[in-house]
Order: structure tokens, then C-alpha cells, then sequence
DNA sequence: CTCTAGTTGCAAACGATTTGCAATTGCATT
DNA sequence: AATGCAATTGCAAATCGTTTGCAACTAGAG
């Protein structure tokens, strides 16, 4: 019998690994991260956690996330304005565009836009480690 | 008799003209980011400012700030981890390249690069109203 | 020189995040 | 299944950068 395998993080795999258990609210925290689509910010991880079960407290969301992106798990953005916002370090990377309008984030990826970037670090005598690249913008008034 | 004239942003002018009076912190926080060769953040400012006038505060500091921002008289930067820095917003648009070792900024400017992002601003549907692009890196270590 | 709205310094408030601590719990061990 | 202890938790208090209320103080128009 076949079974159709749905493409999930196995973070729990991940943290054994990196020498943490797994605890109820890492269980829980980690469940929200793994079927997010958007990028909640650790209030709203929090309210969702609080949903599954109410006896998470803040401050554990902040310290998972702290936890999780130390091993690589997530990643945090700073978008303008608002507090930080996470999503699973899942896939290939990709950048940002805000809707200053709406908030919507939209992602994107341009390999020329990375390549340009390495060599302008290179020319700079510099090795990237990591990069920031968010587009603010509106919404084109359609014609 | 020619003079050599030194490329200083008016200030002055532009907050007369932004309906804001000349006080005296503010002509000496203005004073402090025309001759600024880095990126000083408000305690930076302050102190600087300190030296100049002990009276001044740092609300007033992080006060002009937000009123140089408002008329576009300034640039804000919140680089990774640290407080907001700022810049005049004199000459031409650039991005930055931060040594993750050292705490230094570089700028730099791709006019390919910028063009790329608006046709993928483009293509999504949208019209970048600003954009932040900073690469975080560390010295290459020479051969 | 007057008058008043704009601006200031100060202290208190803020929002996001971190931390100390005592109570709880995962899990390696018997 | 029971034990032992370090890792983890919830809570409250602390921290950091920044903002704000307010009464005292000016810039600058008339
Ligand atoms: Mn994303
Ligand atoms: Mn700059
Ligand atoms: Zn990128
Ligand atoms: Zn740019």
C-alpha cells in the first residue's frame, strides 16, 4: 500500500539532534511553524499555540524561536515597522516584497539578482554570509 | 577669487520651509549629521551632541530624527540586531555591505541591481515605493 | 517688545523581547 | 515502573530602544 508523503519539516528530528528535547509546547510551536503559509510573528504564534493548548506562555514562543533559529530551523525577518516575523528555513531561499498598503508579503527569487550581489561583495574584498533584500511597495493602479 | 565650495546639505532652508522653526538643538543635531562620515545612531548623536550643548536631550534627538525623516531631509537604516542609524539623505541612492566582524558599513550602488528589482516589482503587479538591501559578510581572508 | 504656538527637558509610558527563579517535566538510568 | 536530575517551563520583573504627557521655555511674527 502506497502512501502520498506530504513535504514537512521534521523539526523534531532536527532538535533531537541538537541535543533538546521535545516538550509539549516545542511539540505545539513546532506543529503551528510546520503548516504556516504566512510569517506570524511570535504573537501570533503565540495565539495560535494558546488555541492548541493554553497553558503555553509567551515567553516559551520567544525562547523556541531563539532555540530554532540558532539551529537553522527558521528564520527571522525584521520588516519594517513591526516586530520580528518567522517562517520554516524550508525550500530554496527567497526574498521579500511588502505591500504597504496591505501587509501582504509576496516571495521572489532572482538568481541574477544573487549573483550581482556576490560579485559586488567579492569586489568589496568581502565573503556574504547572509543578505536582507525587501521590496516595499503598492499595488499598480490597473490602467 | 574662485572658491572651493563644500558639498553640505541646507537644512536650515528646509525646515523653514517645512514650516519648523531653528531651535538651538536643532541646529546643533544638524550641525552633528552634515559633518557625519558613518552612520550614528540616536545615543551617538546625543553624545556628540552633548559635547556641543549639555542641555540637550535625547528625546529631542530621536524628536528630530523623526522630523528630519518625515521631510526626507534623512535616511533611517535598522541594520540587523542594533538601533536605528541614520544618514543625510544627500547623493545618490545606495545600499550597504556590513562586516559582521567589525560593525563596518559600506556603501555601494548597482544600478543593475536596482533595475532588477523593479521588473520583478513589475511583474508581480507592484510599484516599489522603497527598498532595503544590505549584505551582511565577513573580510576575505587574503590568499 | 509682546504674544503665542512650537519646542524643550524630564520622567514616565511604551512595545517587543529577555531574564531570574522556583516549580515542573523529559528522559536516561536503574 | 520507579528514580534522579538537568533541561524546560510559566510567571513576573527587567531590559532596550523609542515615544509621549506635561509644564517650562523660546523662536520669531507682528
Ligand atoms: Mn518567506
Ligand atoms: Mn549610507
Ligand atoms: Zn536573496
Ligand atoms: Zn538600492
Amino acid at each position: 500500500m502506497t502512501e502520498t508523503v506530504i513535504q514537512k519539516p521534521d523539526y523534531e528530528t532536527a532538535l533531537r539532534e541538537a541535543g533538546v528535547r521535545i516538550t509539549r509546547p516545542r511539540r505545539v510551536i513546532l506543529g503551528i511553524l510546520t503548516d504556516a503559509e504566512d510569517h506570524p510573528d511570535a504573537m501570533e504564534i503565540f495565539k495560535r499555540a494558546v488555541a492548541l493548548d493554553p497553558s503555553i506562555s509567551l515567553s516559551t514562543v520567544y525562547r523556541t524561536m531563539k532555540l530554532l533559529e540558532g539551529i537553522g530551523a527558521i528564520h527571522r525577518h525584521a520588516f519594517e515597522g513591526g516586530p520580528s516575523r518567522f517562517e520554516p528555513a524550508i525550500g530554496e531561499h527567497h526574498d521579500h516584497l511588502i505591500d504597504i498598503e496591505t501587509g501582504d508579503v509576496i516571495e521572489f527569487h532572482s538568481e541574477r539578482i544573487e549573483e550581482l550581489q556576490q560579485e559586488i561583495a567579492r569586489a568589496l574584498g568581502y565573503d556574504i554570509v547572509h543578505h536582507r533584500l525587501e521590496l516595499y511597495g503598492r499595488r499598480r493602479r490597473k490602467k
